[in-house]
DNA sequence: ATGACTCACATAGTGAGA
C-alpha cells in the first residue's frame, strides 16, 4: 500500500499536476493540505476524475485559507473531520480528516504556521497540536499521521539552522509538541529511512530557494509501530517541485509491505529494506 | 539586499504562507 501527503497550496492551481501525478505514481492512499476549496468546489472539480482513476475521496474545506482531503483507492472508511476538542483561531478552522485506509487510520494534518513565536497563532498551534495527541492517544492503535506539521524536527531539518533561530518551526515548545506526538509510539518514517541525509519537503518560492536546495524537511508521516515495521520504501518525491506550476511542497511517498497475518505478530524488515 | 514568489479575493493591493 502507498501512501502519499501532499501540501498542493491550491488544489484548484495544482490539479493538472495532481492528476497527472495520481497517475504516474499511483498512491493508494493520498492526503492533501491546503486545498483551498470549499467542499463542494472540491467535489466540482474533481469528483469525476477520481472516479474515473478509482479513488473514493472525502474533502474538509472552507474555501480560501486551510482545506484537507483524503483520496484511497483501498476503502474510506468512518470519515471524521476535525478532532475531539480541536481548537478554534477565531472561526473553525478545515485542518484535519481523518478515516479508516486499509486497515490503518490515516490523517491529512495542516498543523497551523505559528506566524511568530510567542503570537496569539503561536499559542494556537501549540494547543492544537496537544488536542491532536490526546485525540491520536484515544484512537485506533494502527495509525499514520500524514501532513503538513509545520515543525522542521530537528536542526538537520532545515537548510541554515542558524538563519531560524527566534522564527517558528524550530522552537523547543514546537518541538515539544512534536515530541509528544512521537511519544505515543510513533516514528518519523522519513527520517528513520534516511537518517543522514540532507532531505527536505517545502522550498520557498523565491530567490531559486529550491534550485540551490535550500529547504525545510516539514511535511512528514508519523506512523505508530504495527504500520512503521510494514514500511519497504520511504521518500520525498523532488520531481513534483519541479518544472512548471509546483506547489512549493513535493509529496511525502511511504510505502507499506501487506499487513502480517495476526498469527504472525509484528513483521520486522530486514535492513535493507529500511 | 530591508529583495526575490504564489495564492485568494469585493481583480487592486493585501494578508498569508514558512
Amino acid at each position: 500500500m502507498r501512501i502519499a501527503t501532499w501540501n498542493v497550496n491550491s488544489a484548484k492551481q495544482r490539479a493538472p499536476r495532481l492528476l497527472a501525478w495520481l497517475e504516474q505514481r499511483r498512491p493508494d492512499v493520498v492526503c492533501l493540505q491546503e486545498t483551498k476549496l470549499t467542499d463542494a468546489a472540491f467535489a466540482d472539480l474533481f469528483a469525476a476524475e477520481l472516479d474515473a482513476l478509482g479513488y473514493a475521496f472525502a474533502s474538509h474545506g472552507q474555501g480560501q485559507w486551510n482545506g484537507v482531503a483524503l483520496l484511497s483507492r483501498v476503502g474510506l472508511d468512518a470519515v471524521e473531520r476535525g478532532f475531539a476538542d480541536q481548537p478554534d483561531f477565531a472561526t473553525a478552522e478545515a485542518r484535519a480528516i481523518s478515516a479508516t485506509c486499509g486497515g490503518v487510520r490515516v490523517h491529512s494534518l495542516y498543523v497551523p504556521n505559528g506566524r511568530e513565536p510567542d503570537s496569539d497563532h503561536y499559542r494556537y498551534k501549540l494547543a492544537w497540536l496537544a488536542a491532536l495527541r490526546d485525540a491520536v492517544a484515544a484512537g485506533p492503535a494502527d495509525v499514520a499521521l500524514c501532513g503538513d506539521l509545520n515543525i522542521a524536527p530537528t536542526d538537520a531539518d532545515v537548510f541554515d539552522p542558524a538563519a531560524f533561530v527566534g522564527h517558528t518551526h524550530v522552537t523547543p515548545p514546537e518541538r515539544a509538541a512534536l515530541g509528544a506526538l512521537l511519544d505515543l509510539g510513533l516514528t518519523d518514517v522519513v527520517r528513520e529511512r534516511w537518517p543522514d541525509e540532507r532531505v527536505f519537503s517545502y522550498w520557498d518560492y523565491r530567490a531559486g530557494m529550491f534550485h540551490k536546495n535550500r529547504g525545510m524537511r516539514i511535511d512528514l508521516v508519523l506512523a505508530s509501530a504495527g504500520v512503521a515495521g510494514r514500511v519497504a520504501a520511504a521518500w520525498i518525491d523532488r520531481e513534483a517541485r519541479k518544472g512548471t506550476g509546483p506547489s512549493d511542497h513535493a509529496p511525502v511517498m511511504v510505502d507499506l509491505d501487506d499487513a502480517p497475518d495476526g498469527d504472525l505478530g509484528p513483521m520486522v524488515p530486514p535492513p535493507s529494506a529500511r
